[in-house]
DNA sequence: AAGTTTAACTTAATCGATTTAGTTCGTTAG
DNA sequence: CTAACGAACTAAATCGATTAAGTTAAACTT
């Protein structure tokens, strides 16, 4: 094993001091052409690259974002970090990972232990426990230490910090009102509890749209379900109840996974889609996809949202000003994608 | 903003030395008893961490190990990444995600990245154009420098570093013998190009259990496509193709897509599943789970792997002869989830 | 010739922590 | 009464890099 080469390897080697192999690799003046040409061809030979550690120790700044997310098996994440990953690369920072598995220990052991030095910001989504809990003071506290946060998807009120939101209301709207469009009348909606705050503003746009086109809402026609994650049994059942007992047109349901079964249950009552009931949901992943009845969703464009939280950060990071800035929150727009489970538009 | 508390303010603030601060933080018997108490009461009020960056300089390890993956948009990586973070945690172990979209440019980019200081090993599977150009200098780089690393799922020959793998032909073999068990005689495969190692270890297993069965392998049952982690228009055409022209009574599949579009052509033709043809693939994700009919998968127990790989990381890292030692591949065993698509053993 | 510049370096401080090698002072032994 | 010892600290080196503040010797000025 060869130790790493360091520029006091190098200074050794060359009989000159270490701060001249410094300048020499920064192309001081300050050094005679002739030993920067000598050290610079040395430091190439062996491959000489500069130590981050000691180089974020001494700059007092790491040129990493930290990133924290309830879990990573999950499409959706993914797609953001993706769009984190493209837009930190593009300008020169790193990105490192971190998962609260959705529980607040976790959530806040991550925070710590990146805000110790490995990171200069944090690209954040909250556990569904911290906002349970409503304890946010390891996110005061990295904000109070003077690192940027930016929260995006799963967000809280009352942090000083910038946001990145889908626009989940109108996302729903538009996905209501194209079933209306097409004829449906009797719209049903498998959602989640309201303390979800993306379930509940999804909540808010079905009815907004039925309240568009003079439709009345019915309390029976609106299913919350606890996890918006994934499919327990439990939701299983009540999705099978659900659609089941009530004999809907069209069906919105706020992530794949509602929309999967609430298919299943229609197929195996031996409903006809699109034909019988329409089906739309929000997110646009593998299963809408590759459902066979592909399935009409509203996309989330989680790509852009993560090159968006990047850069909001970046732009923190770099000002001088920073601290006084005004927080903001940015929106992004979704966009229907059409498929067959619902019917064509007339026009 | 309040600066980050460090020794050297406690001590200030106490009016004794830094090195008095660090012996009494770390319980040291050379500080009297009254000194020590009142130095950690006043690191514990004002929330004392010590900087991770001067650590890792000073100890010259940063407990941090280092993953790198072609993409993150993908199940089972993420699967694989999850055991990785479980296996880490419970060790005392960061971990650093880094993507290299396939591409190898960027997967020499970001080792050269994690290996200044950033990490003191790594996890990583191959991309595409890496194993394309045959080309794994910066491997060798990190591995003479003394840094261990863990190969997992797509691998390659002839680097010094332990491995970990799906056992692929064994996994394949058990999916195809089931089918055959129950009732199929006439199965085909949709799997890579043999130049992709999952793909042709799987076309392996695929092989091995008609032999075992006594049935003759026919090459025009054998569909190698070109991409095994997407589903391109082109190989769409081609699975129409195939699916359309041979009378199958099973389909074998390297990974969900392909199977997916196959029972899409499948279900076109109104053919019915499984009683007409048998469906299995390989990987265990999303699709297999809530298609419908749900899918008969080979699992492939991806956190089972990242614990693995992060294990034998971990424990190269904690030896002293770490650089004697021999290099090891472990193989993850598969097992079959029994789904809708194909039937049932008569027993 | 004496003083001033300047080119080309080197020394030393610094980032935040750890640790080895001192230092200081009170107590005890001879 | 003084040497020795030990308790309780402090000083300084170190990790690897950057950089402000010296240093030295040659060149130049007047």
């Amino acid at each position: 094993m060869k130790r790493k080469l360091t520029l006091k390897l190098i200074a050794k080697e060359l009989g000159v001091s270490i701060s001249t192999v410094s300048k020499a690799l920064r192309d001081s003046p300050e050094i005679s052409e002739e030993t920067r040409e000598k050290i610079k061809a040395y430091a190439k030979l062996y491959n000489y690259k500069p130590n981050n550690i000691a180089l974020s120790l001494k700059n007092r700044r790491t040129n990493t974002i930290g990133v924290i997310i309830p879990q990573i098996v999950h499409h959706f994440f993914t797609t953001v970090i993706s769009g984190i990953e493209q837009e930190a690369r593009d300008r020169n920072y790193n990105v490192i990972i971190c998962l609260s598995n959705n529980g607040f220990d976790k959530e806040v052991e991550n925070m710590e232990l990146l805000a110790n030095g490995s990171t200069d910001g944090f690209i954040l989504s909250i556990s569904k426990e911290t906002m349970l809990k409503e304890d946010y003071h390891h996110l005061n506290e990295v904000i109070e230490q003077g690192m940027p946060v930016v929260m995006f998807d799963r967000v809280v009120e009352g942090i000083s910090c910038d946001r990145v939101l889908i626009d989940d209301k109108a996302g729903a709207k538009k996905g209501v009102s194209h079933m209306i469009r097409t004829g449906c009348r009797k719209i049903g909606i498998i959602t989640s509890e309201d303390y979800i705050s993306v379930g509940r503003l999804r909540t808010e746009g079905y009815l907004d749209a039925l309240d568009d086109y003079g439709i009345a809402a019915n309390d029976n026609l609106i299913l919350k379900l606890d996890n918006i994650d994934d499919l327990t049994e439990e939701s299983k059942k009540r999705i099978e109840e659900f659609v089941t007992k009530n004999d809907l047109d069209g069906i919105f349901t706020v992530n794949e996974f509602f929309a999967v079964h609430a298919t299943r249950v229609l197929t195996k009552l031996g409903k006809k889609i699109p034909e019988d009931v329409s089906i739309v949901c929000f997110t646009d992943g593998q299963l809408s996809e590759n459902m066979i009845p592909s399935l009409t969703a509203v996309s989330q464009h989680g790509e852009e949202m993560g090159r968006k939280a990047a850069s909001i950060l970046i732009e923190k990071l770099e000002r001088e000003d920073s601290e006084t800035a005004p927080y903001d929150t940015a929106y992004i727009d979704t966009s229907l994608v059409e498929r067959e489970s619902t019917r064509k538009l007339n026009r």
